[in-house]
DNA sequence: AGAGGTACCTGGCAGC
DNA sequence: TGCTGCCAGGTACCTC
């Protein structure tokens, strides 16, 4: 489910019910995350403040008075809000009960997330610290792009989906971006001009944005907990679609394997 | 330093 | 129906 548009999607959703509001108590079921919640994050939310709700990559950033709670969904996680009392599934791992009787529930069947804390700057945290540049800021350009590739060897696709060099850029976006901007996903990042990443960095940024507006290629009802299809999933122009017709030669949509992930491009189109 | 593979988990689905 | 194997939107961490 989540790649940035999603998180921010979440980050959205969430905010305008959990902010200003006073976190009264923390139900943990299952501590067993990516990392194990720590013991003393209870402690340290409890009867807290929420200041701000921000995002870092995929990384969701709860500021309370003293700290800050950092939230990662993972490959499946999801956060949403209930308004009425509702029975925990047995993938339903963290409650926050908040003032007004809000709750923020914390939903993961395959456990890859995390909820971590820090009392720390928060871009000082050793999951924050190294990562690369926001895909939306203007710090992540064509200069940027084009010099952190150089002499790089690995091919292009796990190149922009690596964190180290921008955040945020998943598996069902890379794929997206680079059919847009035509490049062969298994083209070597060190390969490819400075003119050319700058259609990849302009690509990046509008199937992000459009995706942000969209919902998310998932959407969720954060108030009722409902799922339905994101509105993005139709505008999808490879992932998914091997040996559909390229939308726009005709030509089937191929898919390879690039660093254990499945890649979707047309061979026509991209090179 | 960079590249590639492994690990963490559960659920769903195709194929037998 | 039930088993097996493979796949899934992420990413830290290990080895070479």
């Amino acid at each position: 489910m989540p790649e940035l548009p999603e998180v921010e999607t979440t980050r959205r959703g969430i905010e305008p019910h959990i902010l200003g509001k006073t976190i009264q108590r923390l139900d943990i079921r299952q501590p067993r995350l990516r990392w194990p919640i720590p013991k003393q994050l209870d402690a340290c939310l409890t009867g807290k403040h929420i200041q701000n709700i921000s995002r870092r990559g995929k990384y969701l950033l709860i500021t309370v008075t003293g700290g800050t709670l950092i939230i990662h969904l993972g490959m499946s996680g999801s956060l949403r809000i209930l308004k009425h009392r509702q029975a925990a599934g047995p993938h339903d791992h963290v409650d926050m009960q908040l003032s007004g009787g809000t709750l923020l529930r914390f939903t993961d069947p395959r456990r890859f997330g995390a909820w971590l804390w820090t009392s720390d700057p928060v871009d000082d945290h050793p999951l924050l610290s190294s990562l690369g540049p926001e895909p939306l800021s203007n710090d992540f350009d064509t200069e940027y792009l084009h010099r952190s590739a150089q002499k790089r060897k690995v091919a292009v696709k796990p190149f922009i989906m690596n964190s180290h060099i921008v955040v945020g850029v998943g598996n069902i976006y890379a794929n997206e971006a680079l059919f847009r901007a035509g490049i062969h996903p298994a083209r070597a990042a060190g390969r490819i001009s400075r003119q050319r990443y700058g259609l990849l960095v302009a690509s990046i940024k509008a199937v992000l944005r459009e995706a942000i507006e969209q919902g998310g290629t998932t959407l969720r009802d954060f108030v009722s907990g409902e799922d339905s299809p994101g509105y993005f999933r139709q505008s999808l122009l490879t992932y998914g679609r091997t040996g559909a017709p390229c939308k726009n030669c005709g030509a089937p949509i191929r898919e390879i394997r690039l660093g254990q992930r499945s890649t979707f491009y047309c061979g026509h189109c991209q090179h």
